[in-house]
Order: structure tokens, then sequence, then C-alpha cells
DNA sequence: TGTCAAAAGAGAATCATTCTCTTTTATAAA
DNA sequence: TTTATAAAAGAGAATGATTCTCTTTTGACA
């Protein structure tokens, strides 16, 4: 996403226009590796020193509140996050903290199909994703 | 689990048998609602009220090590623990922090047929779960 | 029964994240 | 363009979940 769209996508939102608002989504999205917040940081602070940790995380909560990021879910204890955000699945590694992309679009529609016609009572379903763990083969 | 048989895991996965092992053991498995940490050691503290949280902790961490548990991946920074081991799902609640079990053997073929056929280049899979987020209805 | 490495106890330390107060600024209105 | 102001950012303190570290206890084996 460019400078102009990040912007036209939190004035939608009704977020103001910050340039470091700009820079957290940016780095989100640039790093594309699910980033902890530290990541994300000390990627900002390249280009904005001085940025505030608290700001940061101000920022991750925001963004991530009104849907232009999510959170990963993950078993550690760092908060992760993601810049895509139409329907993907993980990879998890069993052995690092590396989690890769998956997409699937068969797979999506077998699960969509699937969930059409098996209900869960009691369960108003919004998304599903898989959590696919195993190991990266040496590449 | 009967205490023995928590006992008998224990030995065959090369821990000590000790009792704070089998009360962290059964809280986990009792409380059966993917508690965090702290809800751990509140239950346990009932039973144990001097067991220390750094012993608890460090429990928690060999029996995940060693399988006898897992942890529950979330977006959030308490880690939750699970003592069911066979294959199931989760449902998230994007309200709550409630997370369901959710077992669907028919689904569980579908998934396991599905990705005989697909491979994932570079990447062996070991476990797949769904993660289904959603809400919960009143009842 | 004795030994000892491992486990538990306990409190300090760490550090990811949040809180709180002050200063700055994006945006809207005039 | 200027002004006003609520929201955002800065900055450091505080919080609390988890880990560290040292001492004491103990499970299991000989």
């Amino acid at each position: 996403m460019k400078t102009e769209e990040i912007s036209r996508v939190l004035i939608e939102k009704g977020l103001k226009v910050t340039p470091q608002r700009i820079a957290v989504y940016e780095a989100v999205a640039h790093l594309n590796n699910h980033p902890t917040a530290e990541n994300i940081i000390k990627y900002i602070r390249k280009i904005y020193p001085n940025i505030a940790t608290a700001t940061v995380y101000k920022i991750l909560d925001a963004l991530t509140e009104k849907g232009l990021i999510n959170r990963v879910k993950t078993e550690k204890d760092m908060m992760r996050y993601d810049a895509i955000l139409e329907s993907h699945h993980h990879l998890y590694c069993s052995e690092t903290d590396r989690i890769e992309d998956h997409y699937d679009e068969q797979l999506d529609r077998m699960l969509e199909d699937y969930f059409e016609k098996k209900d869960i009572p009691g369960f108003q379903i919004e998304d599903i994703k898989l959590q696919i763990n195993g190991k990266f083969l040496k590449s």
C-alpha cells in the first residue's frame, strides 16, 4: 500500500493521519514476517529514531482495533502482527519462531463448503484459519 | 487421567514423579479451559498453598517440552495450556478470551486426505489445527 | 540407609507492555 | 491564514507475566 492509500484507509477508519501511524503500518507491511512489536520498533527507528515505544504500542493497538492489521496467534508471549488481511493460513515452525503465510484457494473453498453444511451449535463463525504446524526444510 | 496414570506417563517421558508435577498436570486437565499460568497457580494453591510461582512455570515448561500438554496459540501475552493431546480444533471468541475445543472427525479426515494429496513445498507437516474465529451465542 | 542430581522454594530480576502526565500536532472552523 | 482543541505523541515510570539465581529439599537409585 502506498502512503496515500494508507492515509485514505486511516481516514476511512476514523483515525487521524499521522506520520507515525503511516510508519508503523508500513513497517508491518514491509517486514511481512509476522514481526513482534520489538521488530517493528527497531525497523521504524531507522527512519524515526525518536519514536516512543509506547507510541508504537498504542498505534499497533489502534490499527488492530480498526482492522488495518491483525494480531497473529502464537504460543509465545510476544505479540506479533500481520498486515495481510485477506484470507490465508499460517505455517508454524515447531523448531523456531518462524511463521509463514500459506495461500490455498482450493482449500479455502473446501472449508467454506464444509462449514456451510456443518453448523457449529452456539457459535457463529467469522473466519477460519489453519494453523499448520511442522518443520521448514532446508532450502 | 488418574494419578497413577500421570505418574506412569511422567516416567515414560523421563521426568521425575513429584507431587507438584502431578498437581500441575491435574490442574490443566481439570480446568480444561485453556487456562493461563495464573489460573493454574490459583487452582493448585487450593491444595498446595505454598507452591512457588517459578515452580509452576518450570513444570509447565517441562510438561510442554515433553509433550504431556500443549501450549495454545493466542494473541494475548499470557500463555495458555491444553492437556488434551488428541487431534482437535479451537473455537476462538472474537469478543472475549474464551477458547473452546471443537472435535470433528469428518473434518479431520477431509483435511488429512487433502494434505496427503497437496504437498506444501519446503515444509513438513506435523499437525493441523483449525483456528475458527467467531462469536459464542448466548446459551 | 545414604547419596546426589534434579526439583522445588523464594525472592529478585527481566522485559514486554501499559500507565500517566506533559508537550506537540492534525484537523477543522473561522 | 490563523486559531483552537482534542487527539496523538513523547517519555519515563509502573505493571505484571515470566525467568533467573541461589539455597534447600527430595525422588529415585544403589
